[in-house]
DNA sequence: ATGGGGATGTTCT
DNA sequence: GAACATCCCCATC
């Protein structure tokens, strides 16, 4: 009978505002740190109208382990029933190839009503609750039963809004500001930082009004990729060291950093 | 800086 | 009843 601990919703954003900071001011329109990129041309771009920069399905139709090295550098954008665009660079990702891997949801061929996102078409998302409290954001990849899980952002835009909902209001303390370092490195936090919940569970990030991928760093200028063991599975045996986990070398956004793993990474 | 423990509830045995 | 792809706080170095 513990008391709830206060949440900020998706419909409680909508109904107050969160910050007037954050309303975008009629002085600054879009103003942001990707606009310098500008749009890249890429035989991924397939949605006609809407995003221009939009991955569509193509990108996500591929084995999980590419997947989960092309994520690093797209941008992750999320738009808020008010119209607030969250982004944020994936910086870190998990691939998890299906029934053999012994650390997957899917591990040997189980499918049940919480993973049917895994084993949905590739862009698929998979969402679901971890300890009871937590939610990990997945897409599906090519592959029965293979996805990739997001662990990291580098927040771009909407910082304030990711602030606020990653804020926890806690009994007794008022908890301390969050540096822009804890906004999203973490598979849970990110969640937290650009409200993604249950209800985003098999929507199709090809496809879907209220987030999407967008093409980000352009090839050349990508940091080197370490690949590292992924995090909390230990109890997957011979699969727990297999080098599945892939993130930015050097970047601060990355959750949990593996310095044995970056002296085999080319630089 | 690093480590231990509590929160919390769905899923699966 | 146990496990769980986590996070946060507090204690201790």
């Amino acid at each position: 009978m513990g008391q709830k601990k206060q949440r900020l919703t998706e419909a409680e954003l909508q109904q107050s505002p969160l910050d007037t900071a954050q309303t975008p001011s009629p002085k600054d329109p879009h103003l942001r740190p990707t606009s310098a990129l500008g749009p890249q041309r890429s035989i991924y771009f397939s949605s006609p109208q809407g995003h221009p920069a939009r991955l569509g399905t193509e990108f996500f139709d591929q084995p999980a382990v590419p997947l989960a090295r092309a994520f690093l550098g797209q941008v992750l954008v999320r738009r808020l029933p008010d119209g607030t665009e969250l982004r944020g660079r994936v910086v870190e990702t998990e691939a998890y190839l299906g029934p053999e891997d012994e650390a997957a949801h899917s591990r040997g061929g189980r499918q049940t009503p919480r993973n049917r996102g895994m084993f949905m078409k590739p862009g698929t998302l998979y969402v679901y609750i971890i300890y009871g409290m937590y939610f990990c954001m997945n897409v599906s990849s090519q592959g029965d039963g293979a996805c990739v899980l997001l662990r990291a952002l580098e927040p771009l835009g909407g910082l304030e809004t990711m602030r606020q909902l990653r804020s926890n209001l806690r009994k007794g303390t008022l908890s301390r500001t969050l540096k822009d370092r804890e906004l999203c490195n973490g598979p849970s936090k990110l969640c937290q930082a650009l409200a993604i919940d249950k209800s985003f569970d098999q929507r199709d990030l090809a496809q879907d009004e209220a987030m999407w991928l967008e093409c980000g760093l352009p090839g050349p200028s990508r940091p080197a990729v370490v690949a590292a063991a992924r995090v909390g599975i230990s109890y997957a045996g011979e699969w727990t060291q297999k080098p599945l986990r892939f993130y930015f070398q050097g970047s601060p956004w990355v959750s949990v950093v593996d310095r044995a793993a970056e002296q085999d990474t080319q630089a």
